[in-house]
DNA sequence: GTGAAAGCGCTAACAC
DNA sequence: GTGTTAGCGCTTTCAC
């Protein structure tokens, strides 16, 4: 079968391939009887508009970019966040007809900026989606900018008000994890930071300090101490936690693998968990449910968010009113074996 | 700085636009000379080809398509197959000013062929990466073959000859590995095979047999065991093997998952690995990386394959002289803890 | 409600 | 080597 057209459409429907595009298009001003003709005739001849001459005539296409990290820089442990993101984006696509792109980029390198103008105007997408930590750099926020094309950023270290933001209330779930360490009994607990780069997990730090404060816990520098994001940092973090005098009887890490780094010290050290330590990361990935004791974490929604965010891209191209404000999307305590009461204490 | 077109481009430096095309599309015939001016012009005024227009008039777009399955029916633990086929691909795209077009199908779904038809007719992708295991799938690829893309198939269970195929030396590199577990002194190594669907996990029982006569091992029905991949079913089947009077010495895992199932059912029964068994899996998962003793395996080079197959589809994109034929990317045998010199035997 | 005509920005075929 | 002329298949504008 050769591919057919709108003109066959048009033909076989005996209407003007005006009409065709109305009805191809969901268009008012069409009969109901004339649209019953046309629908007839496209799925008589399998008819289907062409992209390119679609994106050609309107300035538009039917593409959504997906721009985020690129995990060869990180040796693939991101591989959980990523699918995430794809996953949710590609819900919004699919029941649109859009198309999902996906870029990439390691903002380590120089040429990053140059690539993703390229993609943009090249391609014009209908709008891009930025994951974080991209989204927090602003070199990469401004050239977006810069070529006009929608964007919607994922959780931004700030919430800059000139752009549409899906974020979640990171730092009151993280107060709230803290009070229902609190709530267990505990009165030391400590907390591991990541790296500042990103800036989402800066702000567990603060939901920390405000879960403290609401349990009506004092805040002690002594008990925050620096990780990397990695399971190694977590691992240092956790033997040098362990190792004091007054050890902390709950230990909140930044993330899932330096939580899970607490737990290799702490095994090494022969500390029980959660009998004689608490501990709790953030992220949810996969090995926070394969490790022993499994682990108590918050959950992003991430493919939740990434969703939003591509509805919010598909909105603005039908209806093109601006993209403003942020989207909260709301963050699950998962609370498994690695918590519970402490030892008694002084 | 409104967008410029190849009108202005011709216009500053003074030739037609044709010859601007030629340059872009580093065609010959054109005069070193000119083609300096032209690229001058380019540069000064930021000229971006147009990807739908160039679409429209070429009739092929600057797009390839990634076809796999969809991890939303295997609660991602594949995240990792699927980041490298990505990785791969992209590697590829991005030398060659390509953008990559992610496209997870459930095959288990009605409508699968058609959304992939729709994918096709319309966004007219310069080519397409069929993923195992879709790649196996007559339907599947019969619907490709009717829109008349180019398309590579990767890991595809029979290699078909009128379709370019990117391929492992899979059966090979099982023999290899039965018959090092043979010359580590095992008399009695089983296999558990998984899911039929998957071809390419058949063809490891083959390999498996193949390395056995090989060394020279009689075989024998009951050393095979069937599981459905998934890590329970390696336990299960490590459990009805470990029970028996003479249980085998060796178990080797037609997949990762199915390996670390076998590595509890030994630990619940108190079988020391690799003292009392050795056990070898396929895929090289992170978890094999993590579990204890770490596991050995083999590799399958994903991601070069997932390149190749990008750069195959390039190639015709370019030159157009067809595809067939099956690349080769040899795997690689990952040896770990989990394996050694069995228990002396009678 | 519907249609005719004029492009969108490029490549292809062929002329020179 | 280089330019001219037609489209590619659609949307847009505006007329009816």
């Amino acid at each position: 079968m050769p591919k057919s057209t709108i003109f066959d459409v048009a033909k076989l429907a005996g209407v003007s391939i005006k009409t065709v595009s109305r009805v191809v298009n969901r268009e008012p001003n069409v009969r109901a009887s004339t649209r019953e003709r046309v629908e007839k005739a496209i799925a008589e001849l399998g008819y289907r508009p062409d992209h390119s001459a679609r994106s050609l005539a309107s300035r538009r296409s039917h593409l959504i970019g997906l721009v985020y990290d690129d995990p060869a820089a990180y040796e693939l442990p991101s591989a959980g966040y990523i699918i995430n993101l794809q996953q949710g984006a590609l819900e919004a696509c699919r029941s649109n007809r859009f198309e999902l792109l996906i870029h990439p980029c390691d903002y380590r390198k120089k040429g990053v900026v140059a690539r993703l103008t390229a993609l943009l105007e090249e391609t014009r997408p209908a709008g891009i989606i930025l994951a974080a930590p991209l989204s927090n750099m602003a070199r990469i926020v401004r050239a977006i900018e810069a070529t006009g094309t929608p964007c919607v950023r994922i959780s931004p270290g700030k919430e800059n008000g000139n752009y549409y933001c899906v974020a979640t209330n990171d730092r009151e779930v993280c107060a709230e994890m803290t009070c229902y360490l609190a709530s267990l009994g505990h009165k030391r607990i400590a907390f591991i930071t990541g790296d500042p780069e990103h800036k989402a997990v800066t702000r567990r730090l603060s939901g920390y300090q405000d879960g403290l404060q609401q349990s009506g816990l004092a805040f002690s520098e002594r008990l925050v101490v620096a990780g990397d994001n990695s399971i190694g940092s977590g691992e240092a973090a956790g033997e040098k936690l362990l190792g004091r005098k007054h050890p902390p009887t709950a230990i909140f890490a930044a993330n899932d693998d330096m939580a899970v780094g607490v737990m290799r010290a702490a095994s090494r050290l022969g500390v029980q968990i959660p009998a004689q330590l608490s501990v709790a990361g953030f992220d949810d990935i996969e090995l926070a449910r394969q490790v022993y004791p499994a682990l108590t974490t918050i959950r992003q929604p991430l493919r939740a968010m990434a969703r939003q965010a591509a509805l919010a891209l598909l909105e603005e191209n039908r209806e093109g009113n601006g993209l403003r404000g942020t989207e909260i999307v709301e963050a699950l305590i998962k609370i498994r074996e690695s918590t519970g009461p402490g030892p008694d204490q002084d």
